[in-house]
DNA sequence: GCATTCAAATTGTCAGACATTTAAATGTAA
DNA sequence: TTACATTTAAATGTCTGACAATTTGAATGC
């Protein structure tokens, strides 16, 4: 493995660049064990506890896993989909509520990606997806429902739809433009009208991709994007007048 | 903040997840100072060591960012889109990298996500972007460039059309399935007959984007897919039957 | 042959110390 | 008073050494 010359950043941090590039270039794969915390202190010439904040920063980043005892220490990682969505959901997320990122622009590119799965999902949608649309349909028919309830139901609805693309990768990158938008979905009240429009809108999606009918199914789409628009500027424009 | 119970997990791996969470749920807010790890180690009765592990876990993904000195320690980061690229690109290198992601299954999702967004471009483009994707299908023609340079070219272009957007939050998403087909691509020899192709197509999708024609892009762009579908698949097959 | 025990390797944690960096506070001179 | 140099304090970065906890493989005993 190669090392770092003089420069004066954390060691730690460049240690733990150093063996990412080892990984990201196929030179360490999967379930490789990297050497010892011990042998890589002394490869590097630095403490342990420099090489652990090192293994650490890599860990964080699910790039390596640890195993204690005899014959454990550190592993490459085989990245799984449930991590990758968990990096992805956590990134979005905080993307979206750090950096003034506007209701509209948010809507907009949740909707757009959306739509890009939609015609895989009318050819390839199973009645397993189409079972679980249903059902959270009929969850958002209840009445007592809370709004947070009826979001998170909405954010499922959304992923069985993602999910119906049969396509694992998309289903990845989609993940997180969904999950984000919750907590800024999250700042709408949801009134029983609107919720009725929005099951509404729900409801004619799951039917057009039941009959395989993509143009329908983006049709309500758009709809449901436009509505969704609508409802997030009118909290917007009560927000930014707060008087009364 | 909150502790953790007597659970036997790693220390470092539960306060990190205890300050990551203070964080995603707005009680820690941007360019906040965490207590110092004097404070954290005594708050949770640990060392400094692990305090200190904890803390490098958050760094790693951009979390917190560390300032020495005084008055210096950890804050609250604010992720820049710089640094959500950086991560969204390593965690989708990764994933189709250790996971037998096929060929075909990739390809389809970056397309439909390049889809996604060409209405759009259609309708936003710049003049900037047009020159990016126009001076890329330039480099594309140069008959010495190798096959590496074709491929980060390639890229290039396709990140100028997703640009064209307008929208960075989609910008962002795609980021990650643009560049994490590069490792796939970089597997085909293409050929001057297949360049020439693809610069084609290119040329079609920059001439329809100046010219607002949405649909003339989607067509063009899926016909791009398939001919680099045709492509991969014969790399594939000729993997798959090394005699000679 | 099988269960038990033991030893070794490795990560997890701790304590204390020193080095380095940074900005505020202080002192000094024009 | 202002400008500049010096000191100081607080914080992170790093090192050393030690011990605890865990896991595996081998030795041991029956």
């Amino acid at each position: 493995m190669k090392i770092d010359p003089d420069n004066k950043a954390d060691l730690s941090a460049q240690i733990a660049e150093a063996i990412r590039e080892e990984i990201m270039a196929g030179r360490l794969i999967v379930d490789e064990r990297l050497p010892s915390e011990a042998e890589l202190a002394d490869h590097f010439a630095v403490s342990r506890p420099t090489v652990r904040e090192a293994l650490k920063r890599l860990a964080a980043q699910s790039l390596i896993r640890t195993q204690r005892g005899a014959f454990g220490g550190a592993f490459v990682n085989r990245l799984s989909y449930t991590e990758a969505y968990g990096q992805q959901i956590t990134t979005a997320t905080l993307l979206l509520s750090m950096n003034a990122i506007s209701f509209d622009v948010a809507c907009e590119a949740r909707y757009a990606l959306e739509r890009a799965c939609t015609p895989l999902a009318a050819l390839r949608r199973t009645p397993d997806t189409l079972a679980t649309m249903r059902a959270e349909i009929h969850r958002q028919g209840q009445p007592g429902l809370t709004d947070e309830a009826f979001c998170a139901s909405d954010v499922a609805f959304h992923r069985a739809l993602v999910d119906s693309a049969g396509n694992p990768v998309l289903s990845y990158q989609l993940a997180g433009a969904v999950e984000a938008m919750q907590p800024l979905m999250n700042m709408i009240t949801f009134t029983a009208r609107s919720r009725e429009v929005i099951v509404g809108f729900h409801t004619r999606i799951a039917d057009a991709l039941e009959g395989h009918e993509a143009e329908a199914a983006l049709a309500a789409l758009s709809a449901l994007e436009a509505y969704t628009l609508t409802l997030g500027r009118d909290v917007m424009a009560a927000r930014a007048r707060p008087k009364r």
